[in-house]
DNA sequence: TGCGTTTTTAATGTCAGACTTTTAATTGTC
DNA sequence: GACAATTAAAAGTCTGACATTAAAAACGCA
């Protein structure tokens, strides 16, 4: 890990490559404590400031955690699935918003990915994700609810979907995808029709789920997402049909 | 953006999070330049090296680049899929590691998430993702060929598998998934017999796809799942076995 | 005038050294 | 032996400086 090439420039992002390699590798453990910044400044040769750099860089991706005061320092963190996560919707969220993906293909990557867990949460759900989803359908029902609310209750109810699968790797990857999916889920506004059809496939789901039939939570996970798909392009031909409009009142004028 | 509310602790941490935030909501766009250093130092009233910090937080996470010399400073990076996917990809596998997740559910996991792409894959697979395919299978069947390749062939079947999907989200987290495994794949050392078992069930795989046949290529990635579910439970029984001997050996001593 | 070269300048990258704050271990006292 | 004061080690921060880069502006020459 002292290797330092002193190829070109920025020891910081290098410095921390190495380190990240060293944890990555194995060559350091979970809990261990790094050298302090000033024995790391002195192993690299550069100055602290330009340590600290390169430890704040893997403070960002949660490989380090730092302690102040005696015996503190830098130890190797063991990323929780819940920093994991949050890490994964971030990257997740900014790729969507960045990379004008379709809604369509975004769409049907989230159900597609939702679907694969059907057949293990159709043999492992229990009571109590069953009664979550179930609240969340009640509270979709209620005629006051705001479109935020209706949005976290649509996440809760699909979280309560992924967790029934009982596979923690699957509910990290598809959590992830869910809630990353969310900005472009809240472009469409839901009107009280909209709703009700969506409501209705989720209580398809839930029933699906009660009976532990597989096939049927697939096929009412298909239908959501063609809904979904056929709401979105409705909203976006109204968009272009407004932007139409402007162009050519702007062409006569 | 300014507020900077002097909270407990870790100004550098807190100017991370404004300017992350600021991404996020779309305040700052793609390409933007940030202040120079000097100017957020004066607007978040701390020194130089504190904002670099909080800057090099960001950097890690591909969130902004800099560019030195006159009119150069921080912009706001446009996430490609590379990098989310290389930092998704070192996430889960320090996921993994860290967190001795079982073989069983990491590896049902990888293989329900590739069934997702089944039926797309099947609609959409081209001869050239399929010639491929055709040839790491023939590469597999290579009697000289090492642990390494054979498993960077693996990547590359199953790579080919996903892509044929056509729908960039999916590969993007599939990739991901199929490439945190890998480390876990790798500690079964495949026989000659397994490599054959293998190589049968990807011929499947292959042929179901030139058919376009859905139903037969999630079959076949259902039968390779629990056949590399069951190649680690015998490592695994084997290991056991080892220490359990090495064990009454001590006892006995 | 126009093109190539040089200079300027604004920015990041790095350094050195000091000071502040936090925190755990140690020592001291009752 | 329990609690309080001291100490020391470490991160966090600041100041101020210098090095390096690269684009823009100024310049010079044909």
């Amino acid at each position: 890990m002292k290797i330092d090439p002193t190829k070109n420039a920025d020891y910081s992002a290098q410095i921390a490559k190495a380190i990240r390699d060293a944890i990555i590798s194995g060559q350091l453990n979970v809990n261990d404590r790094l050298p302090s910044e000033a024995e790391l400044a002195e192993q690299f040769e550069v100055s602290r400031p330009t340590v600290r750099e390169a430890l704040k860089r893997l403070a960002a991706q949660s490989l380090i955690r730092t302690q102040r005061g005696a015996f503190g320092g830098a130890f190797i963190n063991q990323i929780s699935y819940e920093e994991a996560h949050s890490q994964q919707i971030t990257t997740s969220t900014l790729l969507l918003s960045m990379n004008d993906v379709s809604f369509d293909v975004a769409c049907e990557a989230r159900f597609a990915l939702e679907r694969s867990c059907a057949p293990f949460a159709a043999q492992r759900r229990t009571a109590d994700q069953l009664a979550t989803m179930r609240a969340e359908i009640h509270r979709q029902t209620q005629p006051g609810l705001s479109d935020e609310g209706w949005c976290a209750s649509d996440v809760t109810f699909h979280r309560a979907l992924v967790e029934s699968a009982h596979n923690v790797i699957l509910s990290y990857q598809l959590a992830g995808a869910v809630e990353a999916m969310q900005p472009l889920m809240n472009m469409i506004t839901f009107t009280a029709r909209n709703r009700e059809k969506i409501i209705s496939l989720h209580t398809d789901i839930a029933d699906a789920l009660e009976q532990r039939n597989q096939q049927q939570i697939e096929h009412a996970l298909l239908a959501l997402s063609d809904y979904a798909k056929n709401l979105a392009d409705n909203v976006f031909a109204a968009k272009q049909k407004i932007k139409a409009d402007i162009d050519s009142q702007t062409v006569q004028a």
